[in-house]
DNA sequence: GTAAGATGGTCAACGTGGTTGACGAAATAG
DNA sequence: CTATTTCGTCAACCACGTTGACCATCTTAC
């Protein structure tokens, strides 16, 4: 990739979050897959965190992760082929499937917040911890001053 | 967006620096469109940056982004769909179509790093601006100890 | 000088993660 | 009982990526 040019120092900000981010996804999809999940891709786990452990239907899931419930349907469906996901009726309401994470979707959400965790402490051994805690708390401050939408909508501009 | 369980800390890491990340892009792109540039799609300013001053090839840029060169070219179709780049063939091999900026492209580029340069700015107006700088000290830091990729080969696991 | 190989660009088919529009079935409001 | 809303799905499409195949051209070796 092109390097920051040190006379726009802007644009490095972005590329610095992007490579981070980036990082700690491929390192997580890479020891994931060692750990008996090679079929989670990189959205997954977040669609997987936003069902949650009580289950939701597709719409509200397009409404949480901020994309249409067509699109959401069509993440929910590769989620159920490869077994994380699966669609039961809702007894009360004919219209409804909800969607719920199986066993081993579980299973996949649990080593993915252990393995975040892992690679966090690595960051520490590294920066130190109160680096790490400060730049989390730097990140935050910024989304608490309005400037995040932390409802992650799409992804990229869509 | 599912809010990061506090036991689990490892998980908001990623999330605050793909919020950052996006939240710049997005702010970006918002300003760019303003300023007569709606066609930029946010991976077209690195795609431009990557041409650079002197052009390239298709092939080449492909090398640059860690994309294939069909991709590579794929994208090129579209910024010069648009204006923003143009091929001229290379009269010293009849093989190569040289890809190179245009004015409008150049502009955009230029916009493109006075925005990023304000929206920093803005940043360090929140945080403070020895935050900011130890914010990007730290993230090169663990650049620099090798954790990251900066080569940025295809954006998400492709 | 020509045959063989490497390189640049493109075409085609496909996968994934999105979009919008339309529409049937079921629930709800009047 | 009818009108409206809501849930899910189908179909068509777009952006961005992949592999494989292929032709044209440049380069190397003999």
């Amino acid at each position: 990739m092109a390097t920051a040019d040190p006379a726009r120092p802007g644009f490095a900000l972005p590329l610095l979050l992007l490579a981070g981010f980036r990082t700690l996804i491929d390192d997580l999809h890479t020891e994931l897959a060692r750990e008996g999940h090679p079929e989670l891709r990189p959205l997954h786990g977040f669609v997987l965190q936003a069902v949650g452990a009580d289950g939701t239907t597709a719409t509200e899931l397009g409404q949480r992760l901020g994309i249409s419930k067509q699109a959401a349907g069509k993440t929910v469906d590769r989620l159920v082929a490869v077994g994380y996901l699966e669609r039961v009726d809702d007894p009360s309401d004919a219209r409804r499937r909800l969607v719920r994470v199986t066993p081993r979707g579980a299973d996949g959400l649990r080593r993915s917040a252990e393995i975040f965790d892992r690679l966090r402490a690595q960051w520490a051994d590294t920066l130190g911890p109160q680096r790490v805690t400060a730049l989390e708390d730097d990140l935050r401050a910024m989304a608490s001053a309005n400037w995040f939408r932390l409802d992650v909508p799409g992804w990229f501009g869509g």
